[in-house]
DNA sequence: TTGTCATATGAAAATATGTTCATATATTTG
DNA sequence: CAAATATATGAACATATTTTCATATGACAA
């Protein structure tokens, strides 16, 4: 049955994540398990206020978390299932 | 390797379906095959016009097959594997 | 302390998305 | 042909997202 809350919901996290550069930090943090924010800038090419703007809001729509130690702050996926997604559209967009 | 144009493509796609009323019709036509305007709307609480626009752009944007018979228009996935993202995120929002 | 490095924040500007309304087009029927 | 039905289109507006820039904050080291 179709439930209209549960697809804006649905809606609300993909529009969190439905970004070049926010999808590149999924994807490395797939790999690192955790990555402090110059790391992540140094591997995009992203400004470094334009790069806090997007993480700090990942972190508030519950796709991040973030652990602070000494002058860095370590990201981290809140959770891992989030990655399936990169490769569910990944297996999407071959077979077109 | 993170490769970003690839990236860009994901969120090129993953932005086109990011909305409530967007993914209802990819849920509607999950189940149904191909559903024609009319049908789409009267299950959505979705004005004409509006969904008209949802449906032309998700169309130009590789999302979704049109068909003409007679005066009805009939919408169809271009790729049924677009589905598998509904499930996926979804599976993230439980494991939250 | 002061300086420096790492990161965040806020406001403004640029751009993209979503919505509405009026009207257009295609098809069928009388 | 005129009217009715189904759908699309375009312009205007509202709202949200993205980007930039200047500045703030927190932590550490000298």
């Amino acid at each position: 049955m179709l439930d209209i809350n549960q697809m804006d919901q649905a809606a609300y996290t993909l529009k969190a994540i439905s970004n070049g550069t926010r999808l590149c930090v999924i994807s490395l943090l797939a790999d690192k398990e955790e990555l402090n924010v110059s790391e992540i800038g140094e591997r995009l090419q992203c400004e470094q206020s334009l790069l806090s703007h997007h993480l700090t809001d990942m972190r508030a729509k519950g796709i991040l978390n973030c652990r602070r130690d000494g002058k860095n702050c370590y990201y981290s996926l809140k959770n891992k299932q989030i990655t399936k997604i990169l490769d569910c559209i990944q297996s999407c967009q071959c077979a077109e």
